[in-house]
DNA sequence: CCGAGAGTGGCAGTTACTGTCATATGGCAT
DNA sequence: ATGCCATATGACAGTAACTGCCACTCTCGG
């Protein structure tokens, strides 16, 4: 069957997942317009379910707990900053490489920057949040360390990029988080970049 | 009144203060051995609760949430822990030093090294105890930064010691996570050692 | 057009957690 | 020793997160 067409790949997947898709990403935006403007508890998951109009039986179809959701608000700022120091220019060091690579990843068209801040502040402020959100900081430097063997040696598994990649995740953690606490001229990149530099890992430097 | 006299502190404390210490104490105890025996999931606040005779309603006016008995569990750890590193001399290296008040922390006779393991692995198998404690640690950054910038030069605020510091941190965590899984001869701190060491920072030799 | 499978809604039930009030218990001054 | 006060405790009701179950519907393939 046709693989060789799928520019959008609408004629592989079903026009009912397509629905699924969308019944998701509406769950995450509706409770993301509720957690923004009353908090996280005092959003209930009856709130998310109405808004958009499915029972709360369903929301639990999407998503395991009501914790998850900030997984579901940020996936796509991880994904695209995987894919952004995977695009990276080889000869650049990891350092300036993870700071371009963040600044790709939050650049304004790509993603709304008030949007950006409003989900620190909102992880900053919900002890739920920030518990799940640096766990999955913790949980993906495999994924971390992956991208970094491919730059330089080729270790995926090592102990060393694991634990290089587990501070790197905690500098972006804190470099972003800085950025978003004031609002000043520079980028998030910037604050990163100062913040790898801090460390000081001669790794970086490779 | 008679401050000199303090051997142990029976006369500054008092004999309500110590049972509500006791109760809390035996509240911690038995929710591990509970947890230890069928799980987190399985365990419930009123099982608890009962297995110290009080109210389930008494034991949240000890922990505020199920999820903060790993921090009443492990927290003797990371005190002592942090009271050792501030005890060794001044002229290790942070690399040895941080390795070996792991060592000095996690010592048998101090602490029962299979209770550790069983801890250990508690939280690794448990999503909700893991997410606590890795939380627990990146809140902790800043007091073990505070004992870093007492060692080297002194900045217990500055944005280079709290970032070193949650890297060690991390490298503990995944040394002792490292250790605790496989039962080899090794100590804790010797895993520890290796992480940092990987890590290469060149402050740690500071 | 129909049957199978997946998505959905409703409902009942468990458990974590909280506010409130009455009771009990220990600490302290008289 | 006694009585008062603060604080700890227990009992109860209530909210909200989450789960299992069953019936219904809707979609997709034949």
């Amino acid at each position: 069957m046709d693989t060789l067409v799928k520019t959008t790949e609408p004629p592989s997947i079903g026009l009912a997942a397509r629905k699924k898709q969308r019944t998701r990403q509406l769950l995450a935006e509706a409770a993301a317009e509720l957690f923004y403007e009353r908090g996280y508890d005092a959003t209930t998951i009856d709130d998310i379910a109405a808004a958009v109009e499915v029972s709360p039986r369903t929301f639990y179809r999407y998503f395991p707990t009501k914790e998850d959701l900030v997984v579901a608000l940020g996936e796509t700022s991880i994904e695209s900053f995987l894919a952004a120091l995977g695009a990276r220019p080889p000869e650049e060091t990891l350092l300036t490489a993870v700071g371009a690579a963040v600044d790709d990843a939050l650049a304004p068209g790509w993603v709304d920057t008030s949007r950006v801040r409003s989900f620190m502040a909102l992880i900053r402020d919900t002890p739920a949040f920030r518990a799940r959100w640096v766990e999955e900081a913790y949980d993906n430097r495999h994924r971390l360390a992956a991208v970094i063997a491919g730059r330089t040696d080729g270790d995926p598994a090592g102990l060393r990029n694991l634990l290089i990649a587990g501070a790197i995740s905690m500098a972006i953690n804190t470099g972003v988080q800085c950025w978003a606490d004031q609002d000043t001229e520079p980028g998030p990149g910037e604050f990163v970049h100062r913040a790898l530099a801090e460390l000081a890992l001669p790794l970086l430097a490779a």
